[in-house]
Parts: structure tokens; C-alpha cells; sequence
DNA sequence: TATTGTTATACTCTATAACTATA
DNA sequence: TATAGTTATAGAGTATAACAATA
């Protein structure tokens, strides 16, 4: 076996685990930035995703993150107790809800985006700026291509 | 704000999240790989690493895979049952145990190191030769540097 | 009868700490 | 008293499915 062969198959043994280490590693440093807003990483993407795009029911706004209905559900539970998002039935479909950010998360969003731009900053960090770039590259055609 | 700002800041609000999808992804496919010969991730992790340096302690093993001691012990307890590790208490200190594989473990390693090369190849595939190397060294970086 | 969303239940994971044996 | 490892217990997180309302 020559030395390449060496590194690519030890390397193929590994990478998974070093995309395991880094997710957790985001996770604690992420869940704890948004802990300060009294957010979870999911209500936070939730909020994120209504503030973009608003009147989306939560089955459209489940499947955008691959959750459950019963998480959205409590999500929006959350939200809407901090006054951040409302349920508003859809007149023609009774059955749905239509969800909408309110004044209060479109003047929070901004601190949002910042705490969450300096934390992915931070955790960033050792990368170069092109090595950045690099990165979410590659993860995109992953995350796509699998 | 130029296109390339644009672009970056949009990376930076996502790049830890697309760790995140992938790191999922990649448990789901592994677990499931692993749990064919009976194994769970943590198990295969520790069965690896006492076939290539047997004879360290438990609480040597917990740390490499930042493991709290009652995983590994239950980890082992697993792994003694299935007849692929034995624990020997160190004679001269009779608290400690030190963890060797047996002749079973070391006849199936060729067979699971396989099934987790595999795995790890189709997780990858989306990516080329090159682009595997890139993602590894990047995740490494990142890893050690944080 | 099927669908949207909610609630309840049970199950798995994890963390914490109590515990045993040894030093 | 401190350390290596184990076991027990409680809490969080998750999945499953029962449920209500609407179609």
C-alpha cells in the first residue's frame, strides 16, 4: 500500500467522525449564543424562516428542517408566548395555520443575526476566510448530493 | 453591500447548520451500518482504538472520544459480552483495568473496517478524490483549532 | 375517510451522583 | 481521603400514536 492509499483510506475512516466533532462543538456554542434571546437553534430557525417568508403553514415550515410537526407545534408554542410569531387561520382552509412574524421579531432580528453571525464567526475562526468558503462549498454538495 | 459581502454573510448564518445536517446524516447511515454486526458508533470507536493500542485504561479510552467513564464502561460491558474485548485489572494497581482485545475482535476487524470504509465512501460520494481530501483537512483544522 | 395540527404516552439518552473497591 | 470504575436515579429529548377539528 503506498503512503497515499495509507492517508486516503485512514482518511475515510475518520471524516465522518470529524463532521460529528465539529457539529457538536457548533451545537453547544450556538445553543448557549441563542439561550441569551431565550431561543432554541430550532425556534431560532424557525424564526428566521418566517421572518423570510411569512404565511407558511407549519407542515411547509417542518419540512424545510426535516422536524417533526409536534416540534414545530412547540416551537411556535414558544414563540408566540415571547410575542414573536402568531398562528393565524388560513378563512378558506380552516385546517391550517398561516404563520407570521410580528413587529416585535422583525425589531429583534437584527441582534439575532449578529449574535448569530459573531458566533459562527467564532467558531470559524481557525479557517481562513477563503478556507471558509471552501467549506460551506463543499458541505452544500454534500448535504445535496446525499 | 457588495455580492461577495452578500454572499459571505449569507455563508456564515448557515455553514454551522449545514455541519449539522451532515453530521446527522452521517450517524443515520453509520448507525445503521454498524448496528448489523451489532455495534453502536461509541462501541466500534472504543473496539478500534483498544485493537490498535490495547492495554490503556477506561478513563484513557473516555478521553479521546471526550466520553463520560460510565459510557465506556457500558460500552465495554457490551463489548465483553459479545466476546471482542476483556478487561485484565492491572496487578499492581488493582483499581485500574486495562482493556485488550481479543482474538475474536481481531478477526472481525477486517470485516468491519470494511462495512465502515463503505459506509463512509457512500456518505461521501457526492464529493470527488480531491474534494474528500479538501473537506477532511478543513474539518481538522477546524477541529484542533477550536 | 383523509388531512392539519395538538396533546399524551412511552421510550431512549444523558447527566448526576451515590456506591464499591482499592489506594 | 482520594481515585477507578460501576450502578442507580432523575431529567431531557424523542418517537409514536391517539386525538380534535376541518375537509
Amino acid at each position: 500500500m503506498t503512503l497515499s492509499e495509507t492517508t486516503r483510506r485512514t482518511r475515510e475512516g475518520s471524516t465522518g467522525w470529524l463532521i460529528q466533532r465539529a457539529a457538536r462543538r457548533f451545537e453547544a456554542v450556538m445553543s448557549a449564543a441563542l439561550a441569551e434571546h431565550g431561543l432554541t437553534m430550532l425556534e431560532f430557525a424557525v424564526l428566521m424562516r418566517v421572518l423570510e417568508t411569512g404565511g407558511q403553514t407549519q407542515a411547509e415550515i417542518g419540512a424545510v428542517y426535516a422536524a417533526p410537526a409536534w416540534k414545530i407545534s412547540r416551537a411556535l408554542d414558544s414563540l408566540q408566548r415571547a410575542g414573536l410569531a402568531e398562528r393565524r387561520r388560513d378563512p378558506l382552509e380552516r385546517r391550517v395555520q398561516r404563520i407570521h412574524a410580528t413587529a416585535q421579531a422583525q425589531a429583534l432580528a437584527p441582534a439575532l443575526q449578529a449574535t448569530v453571525s459573531a458566533t459562527n464567526a467564532t467558531a470559524l475562526a481557525p479557517l481562513t476566510e477563503a478556507e471558509r468558503g471552501q467549506l460551506h462549498a463543499l458541505l452544500t454538495r454534500l448535504v445535496a448530493g446525499g
